[in-house]
DNA sequence: CACCTAAACGCAAAGGATTTGCGTTTAACT
DNA sequence: AGTTAAACGCAAATCCTTTGCGTTTAGGTG
């Protein structure tokens, strides 16, 4: 959805769009993300595979485009009743979702998309969104806060790193370690 | 250079490999990285097309291997007379390197390879040498040091993660920040 | 409400890229 | 020197990608 929209005169965009992302996620569940191309995802789309190339150029951005959408977050992070606690079930609960096969697919599909660095900087900004909030709410509860970008490197940069480059989803125990480290020190 | 090397009767394996990998540098010199192709390479290599599709298997796979081998560090980290000193000089280096255009596309590269996980990793035991190298040396000076899992977490995790997500080199102050961060409390 | 305009789409042909079978060459081992 | 299996070159078949042209659609206008 990072294409302007069409302010002027014609354009079904829209239902195009649609139908295009709702095939990537039919195909991808039926048979591997492996094998997947523009004619595949065009006859399930009921488009021509020219209607797919004029839009989206090429494979890898047409999934990455579908990735955002996937990656973006339907609930926002529980309330536990205290910062650390956010902190930890919301961590768990990305590390879960990114670590998994699926979420790890969706994650290398944002990166692939060269021709469009802001993809994944909305990634980014999805989980800033988070922090904020989390962030926002222990204020209201009194308790001393770090700033969002603390919690980006102290405890999301790790976890993706391990994600993407050791294919290891850090357990438990470290995740704990990062968000006390993280919140080491607060006046 | 992740293949088995061919232990059994037949292969010219390393020539072919060498003059891939020189054709691959070459074309991504001349041309941007954009716009290559398995034929072009196959041409500048003096070789078949179908040779690269059947070791490589697809584009992607072949620019992580080449990707991997440029990536590999061609000097150890420079000694400065301190841990601090050897970890912002040589997080700096690393962060200049990955923040390039060409460094940033290597990264892509390697990371895009779904089929070979094993090539992100690799990447990964660079930097875990070159930090356990710095670790030893200032252990040698009687020196506390972190361990390698430490400073991966909170110096190349987030610097990397910028990089990546947010297409931002982070600058001197936030890397000295970093590493001061991970020294923090040492025995 | 009817008309106008430009973007988006479908179709189909042309141009490349990818796959695959088969014969040949190469390197290690005997 | 002979043997063997992997790797390679070649070429045909298949599939993907690009592109020109006519048609449809959505928004703007009189």
């Amino acid at each position: 959805m990072i294409r302007k929209e069409p302010l002027r005169p014609g354009g079904r965009s829209a239902r195009v769009q649609a139908s295009v992302h709702q095939a990537v996620r039919a195909l991808q569940a039926r048979h591997g993300r492996a094998g997947l191309t523009i004619p595949m995802i065009a006859a399930e789309a009921g488009v021509t595979p020219s209607t797919l190339y004029r839009r989206w150029g090429d494979l890898p951005e047409l999934l990455a485009d579908v990735a955002v959408e996937r990656l973006r977050p339907d609930t926002p992070p529980r309330d536990t009743g205290s910062l650390r606690g956010d902190l930890e079930h919301w961590a768990e609960q990305i590390a879960d979702e990114y670590a998994s096969v699926p979420g790890r697919a969706l994650i290398q599909d944002v990166l692939a998309a060269n021709a469009t660095p802001e993809r994944a900087y909305q990634c980014c900004a999805f989980l800033r969104e988070a922090l904020g909030l989390v962030i926002l709410r222990a204020q209201a509860r009194g308790e001393p806060t770090p700033d969002v970008e603390m919690l980006i490197d102290g405890v999301m940069a790790p976890i993706l790193y391990r994600i993407l480059f050791l294919g290891d989803r850090p357990d438990k125990a470290r995740v704990k370690a990062l968000v006390a480290r993280a919140l080491q020190g607060l006046a």
